[in-house]
DNA sequence: ATGAAAGCGCTAACAG
DNA sequence: CTGTTAGCGCTTTCAT
């Protein structure tokens, strides 16, 4: 049952807008006439690129002050040939997953000066084109892209045009250019290991419906576990999941069906992982001591809902930020680092059982 | 227990990387040489300001294709006076709830081909004037700002440089400039509204540490729906949470404790109505059978947690857009609706127990 | 209906 | 150490 109830505000008729009536911002020249020097000095004094006398910067800091002054990128941009500007093409920050990368990502490029305009792709390839005409419109200096499908396009387009660019959190073998992903691989190992060093023998997983590098790496990774400890890599065990929680329910009764049963689960993400935790409730499981569940990417909800569910964590954050870096280094001519790099670390999250999940 | 576990992966190595060498996009002037026309013509034809004939224009549509051309929108901002570059000022993206609020901005803008600038404030307002100059570096059109605090400074300079200015989610009564948010009160009178027609009389309410006007305007709806309907306003059953789950924790039990205690809670956010959630299981109370707990905002970890969790929804998305939309009028000088204004919803979300929330 | 040309505000030669 | 000046690519008068 659903009732809609309530409103809307906004008390702007209240008002007299004066927008755009005081728009104007003192420029290098305003600047330059009211320190007496020429505009050249004031451009050196900005950005520092030759020497000046103390006194005549001192006047230029001075008039800046003065007139509030804010240099036009605009102008800089066009004149320099490059701006100060990355773009962000990422499939929807309203998935708390991508919205920790792309946080990570706007503080890294805050902190060397770099402003990031925002682009949803919504998953749509299309929307992914468009915006790579906007980002070339607007002199983007380089992109970070979060492919959001298989396709590749945009970021073949990308390269072609010759715009610095980093892909996050997927592979994309055919494209040129460097990616920041997590080792998802090794991340479905140690998932898978830890379930068999509780003692499992029989593990079932979740696989993605359609693969995306990083959940197939995932699921490669559970299978060389299970390998390596010597038990069979049964394909009935790998189910196919989904992307809504609903459908982690569904195949985890699947699973259970089976005779015999898995008694652990390892599920390529925390939704998946949530649905194969309700699916146990509902079976009267008592996770986890009757039942394991692994998830990945330790998203809030999957804290939210099970404070001692065990996940696989990303350091999305740490992503985002490595990301932004390793374009901006690509940006500056720095290069990407050839060695030394370090890891970019997931972590199996083995949350305590509290007593006070509302589950319990 | 946290074990550290896994690694990186950057095959950056692997190519030549190309960025830089071929970066540079066709100007007007090359298209209007391969159309020849002059670069008047070819302005009027991209920006439909004056007629053209039939010939020329398909002349410099056909020399824009083969040259793949992209106006420089630097160069257009820097010549026009203004740019279609929106500035988003919003605390943390990471926070489900901005998230949302952030995604209809984009949509809106994009819809109207504006892009927009990503300026995480991270609740901090020395880090929302920092952006408020870059913002002006970047001559953006218009500014929408979620505040982070009480502190409007930022504001305040954007609306002393003539800076078009839309407040997003909480009133800012200081501030010369429109804001678009949800009816808090009415949120909170139907919220508590719903509590009494459900038979309960006596009501705890669990109110925000210190007073930011959204989540105020929520306690005063609550108020008035006792008033309302007869019944007392009790200043103890107002318990001060906090931002945790576990603040809403907290005061659940001290609500509890209070004699006689009262049999259902309307907290001001969702985070609380969880925590409240919790405390209720740990005591033995069967939500909402015994129980009754009303949150607001209508965040993704509610309805995970508790399927059957009963929440006010605010219009997140849509308040985006309508955000997005008032300033680009503005921006326009098409200016604000003077009337017509259509309502920005808020709902009572009433969920359905299911029966299979893992809480059962 | 079309073109020539003057800047927008800035940077970076070049000249002193 | 400092100043003059020629553009960056585009829009927009002002002529034709």
């Amino acid at each position: 049952m659903t009732s809609l109830l309530i409103l809307w505000y906004t008390p702007v008729n209240d008002y007299v807008i004066v927008y755009g009536r005081r728009g104007t911002i003192a420029t290098i020249r305003d600047v330059a006439e009211r320190a007496e020097v020429s505009v050249a000095t004031v451009s050196h004094v900005i950005n520092e690129t030759r020497p000046v006398s103390d006194e005549l910067r001192l006047r230029v800091l001075a008039a800046m002050q003065a007139l509030d002054y804010q240099p036009n990128a605009l102008a800089r941009g066009l004149r320099r040939r490059r701006t100060s500007t990355l773009g962000l093409i990422i499939p929807d920050t309203n998935n708390p997953y991508f919205a920790e990368v792309a946080r990570g990502i706007e503080q890294a490029a805050f902190e060397r000066d770099y402003s990031v305009i925002l682009c949803h792709s919504d998953y749509s390839p299309e929307r992914e084109l468009q915006y790579v005409d906007v980002l070339r419109a607007e002199r983007a200096a380089g992109v970070i892209w979060i492919p959001a499908t298989e396709c590749c396009e945009a970021a073949e387009r990308l390269v072609e045009y010759g715009m610095p660019l980093v892909i996050l959190d997927r592979h994309a073998p055919d494209v040129q250019c460097p990616s920041v992903v997590a080792d998802n691989f090794r991340g479905g190992y140690f998932a898978t290991q830890h379930l068999i060093q509780l003692g499992h023998r029989r593990i079932g997983c979740i696989a993605r419906p359609v693969g995306l590098s990083h959940s197939q790496e995932r699921i490669l990774g559970y299978q060389a576990a299970l390998s390596d400890y010597g038990l069979p890599v049964d394909e009935i065990l790998i189910a196919k999941g989904g992307f809504r929680l609903e459908d982690g329910r569904r195949v985890t009764f699947q699973l259970l069906d089976l005779v015999p049963p898995p008694t652990a689960i390892f599920a390529y993400n925390d939704i998946m992982a949530i649905g194969a935790l309700r699916a146990a409730h509902e079976r009267g499981l008592c996770v986890p001591d009757d039942f394991s569940i692994v998830g990945f990417d330790d998203i809030p909800q999957a804290a939210f809902t099970c404070p001692a569910l065990t996940t696989v964590s990303q350091p999305k954050l740490d992503m985002g930020r490595r990301g932004a870096k390793l374009l901006l280094d690509l940006i500056d001519g720095t290069g990407p680092p050839v060695e030394g790099d370090v890891p970019l670390e997931v972590r199996l999250v083995v949350r305590e059982s509290t007593g006070q999940a509302p589950q319990q």
